[in-house]
DNA sequence: CGATCAGTTGAATATGGTCAACGGCTGTGG
DNA sequence: CCACAGCCGTTGACCATATTCAACTGATCG
């Protein structure tokens, strides 16, 4: 499976989430010295990119690609507690260890920093703490908005937020079919959306059916859907009408 | 309700989050600017401090007291996305309106800054932003772990999860009973246990019962709790010993 | 004293989980 | 070329868990 990157030559300025990383605010002199300890991984779909625990040598940027972060039991139940794309943050500054596995979901290219450079680095731009500020509290709301998912939603809200959240994110990417109806490929497995939900495998397919059987998606092969009227869908989540952006 | 902070005479240096709370890495010239936009409130139990949607005109720490972060959906259902206990920040640099409405589930003394000049102090003050990342990412590792708690765990084990924490977070305040017993007060009614954990208040209510009946709680009134051997509350919580991170 | 509020408990129900069978695709090897 | 295994997904039958609705207790307050 090919990823967009393909023509990326490593360069910053050619970066595909220049403006949207953690570099994102920064002056040439500033890319430049992150330019000097920055360098390119990529992850094949499936890989571990960070073991739950283990201490980090560096921190980076989803170039390309979808990742995930997953916290796991002891008797083996997992929740997916973030979804990681092109221009989020991986790593944790001032702390070694990653509290979640983080694990690739498609084929995966990543902008790597080492670690400690990073710090020393960080500690003199504000630019770059800054913008990592931000970045936090957005996902901060993120995670927060999915607490309401995980801890008041029904399965099929569940099933309805999720479509909206991935819909709404390809917005700007993926061709509009007719009439504003969104199209989208699902990024994910049946089993990937349970964890991401907090249901079963089983569960998920079943209300994605339903959402199929009662018209407010439509499914061609497994993964690629079509969103005739997102307002019904958001209705369907919850999330009335407005949903919070919809630029 | 008394409030531990009636001694508490609004100086900085008496203050009794100062090593803690978002001025904690302060310098004392830093201190006195801070000292010179910040002012006190207090918020009586149930009552709101911010709504969500509201623009925001302060932010600032929780000096005593315990208020709760909670969203809520059109029909009604509410779900408590943080705790925020005293030295917790309240507030988003950055931008204007909360995302969830703020409450005081306990009476609550603020140390407040007026926004603006505050995000302006930020930019100025790299002791600041930095203290701020710091709690920020915290936060986020907090509301992730929730996330498992809300997506995977049983009523039964969301309980116990509930209670090792509030356990574990006034470890050090609390007296302890005998032979390491751990001993505390139940800031939180069952509703707003409820409301936190994603159950219903009868769920969490029979299942206190339950843990009481088992021997892994004892109950002296409805909020006063004694947990005998936190190893078997952490057991029933699912979150084998260790517990991670909770310095 | 009644009223209100926090909490407990019971009985019936619904929602999602579990276990199991099965369908369709893809890639591999005889 | 077909047979087969492996993977992803769907569907059904049954069951467990937590919710709903309701009655009830005990404390606090005016």
């Amino acid at each position: 499976m090919s990823v967009q990157s393909q023509a990326f030559t490593g360069n910053c300025s050619d970066c595909p989430v220049r403006h949207r990383a953690v570099c994102a605010h920064c002056e040439i002199d500033e890319l430049d010295e992150l330019e000097s300890i920055k360098y390119y991984r990529t992850f094949e779909a499936g890989q571990t990119i960070i073991w739950s625990g283990d201490k980090m040598a560096f921190v980076g940027s989803v170039i390309a690609g979808i990742a995930s972060l997953t916290q796991t039991m002891e008797d083996g139940r997992t929740q997916m507690v973030g979804l990681l794309l092109p221009s989020d943050f991986v790593g944790r500054p001032g702390r070694d260890g990653s509290a979640y596995d983080v694990t690739a979901t498609t084929d995966v290219v990543m902008c790597c920093f080492r670690k400690k450079p990073f710090e020393q680095l960080m500690a003199r731009t504000p630019h770059i703490a800054h913008r990592l500020l931000q970045m936090t509290l957005d996902e901060l709301d993120a995670a927060r908005e999915w607490m309401l998912v995980l801890g008041r939603k029904t399965a099929r809200e569940k099933i309805a937020s999720l479509l909206s959240i991935i819909a709404r994110r390809d917005a700007s990417l993926s061709p509009n079919g007719p009439s504003g109806a969104m199209v989208f490929d699902l990024p994910l497995t049946r089993e990937a959306m349970a964890d991401y939900l907090g249901l079963t495998l089983e569960t998920v397919s079943r209300q994605m059916s339903a959402l199929k059987r009662d018209g407010v998606i439509l499914l061609e092969g497994k993964r690629h859907v079509t969103v005739p009227d997102m307002g019904r869908l958001m209705e369907e989540a919850g999330d009335d009408s407005d949903g919070g952006l919809m630029a």
